[in-house]
DNA sequence: ATGAAAGCGCTAACAA
DNA sequence: TTGTTAGCGCTTTCAT
């Protein structure tokens, strides 16, 4: 491949020329900007970014960690954050953690080892058992959707426990008596959160509130929670705190003939298209991912560019989407879903 | 962040030394390498990979290309690669080109600007505009998921038309007559050759074939499809080509009030976990997506340790998970969907 | 087995 | 306004 030299020499100038064409830092004059031009379209050349942040010492890499990019959470998250970077010019290392804390530490390793100008992280769990290593490097970070214990960086996150309230609200109003919230990992605080919201409005209201930890994994929460349904008391409303558990719980509720909403009522938490578009159309919480992206990335860039505040802590508000699922069950034999 | 030499200087060694304890190149006295180590570790040394690959030219990066990392298609495949990239100690730069020739071209520009070991491309259409900048700066590239036209390059795919001709298939010995095909893009050969293998076996036992463009957004595809279930003939099979337009066409369906598999049958391209776990479950073709991250990485492994033998084209093998969406209309009043 | 020195491609001082 | 030179952090000769 073509270098900065092979340009200078082909358009006749010298290499602090042609950076400074590429880079418009210094004024040139307009004919050798001409040259440079031509050369580097004759050659196709294209700068190495690797040498240009060696030297210049400003990184354009921004690295991400999620626990799983093929959730689709995650996914829309750093589709949204690509997005914003791309805007700002910035490019995205991205890499999971499988929702392993020993991974994510080995990950966030790896990451620091392309010298990136700063990270977005949303921790398998609060304690983020990294972020030693990311101060000691003096990494700008900033974390989204789960909060790390003591918060010394940016954060953003939505109103868990506003939501949830509202969702205990929600269900109490329509009829229902015994709520069962379906908890991936109570290690992660949203779910304590959530939990607690939900206990705020729906136990002063007369209901009982149980809470299974299910696990992160699909199969295994499909099980835990088949167990549950079979072994346990039926409860008349079920609360799933993430999207797989929303998959699971139909998986479940379907093995052990349970109908939604008739015998009882389904709500998740995470919002995805299918789940408006299937029979019952299922109630969920809408976090507001692109804001929250836009949000982490707006924090980022602004640490990237000195800002020395304090840590902000932003908390976003979520939407709850009501739909057929949590119906009221003695209207719903005679209702329309669509 | 301390440098190489800040570790030379506390182990009392020089720069090389550390350099050859650090990559295990040439052997290095026990008590040195001992010193070395812990300097590492007092100073929590991490070396800087974009000064190594200038220097060794042996990059560790992988830039890969896919249309839409929110789409869990793209989403499972990724995490996929990023797995298989870990094992060999790469790292995975992931761009999105949002199906958009123009910005699939610039964000090929941007990979190779990192200077990547190789790249791993999910075209959006067939043309790979950005082909042409791959081949000049020489970077080896594997295609997966969809065909360029001329592929000039390892490509990874599934037997589109083989499966296809099995849903037809299908079909047809479940009683249906009148097939409608939900393509997102006839641009994509995929889909073209997901159509001719309906074709194959629909036709020639007597049922109708009809295909409609729908687009690669949800919104346009259920709109369309709405449209022309409102307006057109109601067929009795509905084959949707991917993972968006089989949300498109639940949405629809409920919208016009056509039961499933009652009214029609319906068969969708794109496995996803949700889809087995609604009711009544979904019939889907299931691509074989680990496999082909394995065997896309496998290819690039390839090709980076020298690899110059003529052009692999891999197809996998597809598997129709047949559930009671396509069950026969007839036996299905009385059938348990789970 | 180890160290000194050069140089990867680029940009930032400094000189002219 | 332009060029020359040094050097970012690392690896690789080449010498010892």
């Amino acid at each position: 491949m073509p270098s900065i030299r092979t340009v200078a020499a082909l358009a006749g100038v010298s290499t602090a020329t042609v950076s400074n064409v590429l880079n418009a830092r210094r004024s040139v004059a307009p004919d050798l900007v001409a040259r440079v031009q031509s050369a580097v379209a004759e050659l196709g050349y294209i700068a190495d970014l690797g040498a240009s942040r060696l030297r210049s010492r400003r990184s354009t890499v921004v690295g991400v960690v999620v626990p799983d990019i093929a959730n689709p959470f995650f996914g829309t998250l750093v589709a949204a954050l690509e997005d914003a970077a791309r805007r700002d010019g910035y490019d995205l290392l991205v890499v999971s953690s499988g929702e392993d804390p020993a991974l994510e530490t080995a990950r966030l390793r790896t990451l620091l080892t392309w010298r990136p100008a700063g990270l977005i992280v949303a921790p398998c769990d609060d304690r983020l058992a990294g972020r030693a290593l990311v101060q000691a490097a003096g990494v700008p970070m900033v974390c989204a959707d789960r909060v790390p214990a003591d918060p010394a960086f940016d954060v953003v996150t939505v109103d868990n426990r506003t939501i949830a309230a509202e969702v205990g609200r929600h269900l109490v109003a329509t009829g229902r008596r015994r709520i069962l919230i379906a908890a991936a990992n109570l290690a992660i605080g949203n779910n304590r959160d959530r939990c607690a919201g939900v206990r705020d409005t729906a136990e002063p209201a007369g209901a009982t509130v149980e809470i299974i930890e299910v696990g992160v994994r699909l199969a295994e929460s499909r099980a835990r929670l088949t167990r549950r349904l079979t072994f346990g008391p039926v409860p008349d409303a079920l609360f799933t705190l993430n999207n797989v558990g929303t998959v699971a719980a139909l998986s479940a509720l379907a093995e052990v003939r349970l109908a939604v909403p008739e015998d009882l009522a389904l709500v998740g938490f995470d919002d995805a298209e299918w789940m408006r578009a299937v029979s019952p159309p299922l109630s969920t919480v809408h976090q507001p991912l692109e804001q929250m992206a836009r949000a982490a990335w707006g924090r980022l860039m602004a640490r990237i560019g000195g800002d020395t505040s304090p840590p902000h802590h932003l908390r976003l508000a979520c939407r709850l989407d009501s739909r057929a699922s949590s119906a009221p069950a003695r209207r719903l034999a005679l209702a329309h879903w669509h």
